[in-house]
DNA sequence: ATGTTCTATCGTATATTTACGATATACAAT
DNA sequence: ATTGTATATCGTAAATATACGATAGAACAT
């Protein structure tokens, strides 16, 4: 009963899957979004505009950090976070890449 | 202890991410690339060519269907499946959207 | 030194996902 | 009628994700 195949596909569908469930959830999706909106935004800025805990924004912040979207600096008790420009074009041209060869338009 | 804040979030965060987590399966990035080369294509076709089984394929076609970014047509014993080109532009549209938001570049 | 503020992590409960074999269903062919 | 083929669904086990409160750690202010 050998468990997740997940590494039986190839580097670039575990990429464009892992990007995608960065993604995956309403949280993650509005953090981005306050992360563009904000450029670059505190920690606690976010949990006040999520309907979310302090810890639960803190863990949706290390998913995305954990596939590189986002990055966080720390500046002295705070941490500032911004999108990772470099990897979020990546990601973009990945998803874009997929989205464009599948569909007929 | 109130279970899953998703419906908290926005139509728009929330229908990205259900596309999103639709394709965050490599096995499901791989069925989208199968079936954009092959066009209609077999269940049994796609089952040839993952290392998975039967009714784990099933699953996840099951899944893609769900969001609608794929249609199953019934053919005598067969089922042909497809791009359902009309949602999944929508979902091209409004993951593009995210990204060119997001994005500074 | 002490307290305050901000964030991450731990512990935990519940829900969901992933995977498989077995079974059921639906149609075609014999 | 029976057999074979193709697919979905059921049952189940293990892994992961989601959510929270409590706690720990780091930096600043007093």
């Amino acid at each position: 009963m050998a468990y997740s195949k997940r590494e039986e596909f190839t580097p670039e569908e575990i990429w464009i899957a892992d990007v995608a469930k960065a993604i995956s959830h309403p949280a993650r999706v509005a953090i981005l979004k306050i992360l563009s909106e904000q450029n670059v935004c505190m920690c606690g800025d976010i949990v006040e505009l999520l309907p979310l805990s302090q810890s639960t924004v803190s863990q949706h912040l290390k998913e995305l950090k954990r596939v590189g979207l986002i990055k966080g600096e720390i500046d002295g008790p705070k941490v500032c976070y911004c999108i990772d420009n470099e990897i979020f074009n990546k990601a973009k041209q990945a998803v874009d890449e997929l989205f464009s060869r599948v569909c007929n338009c």
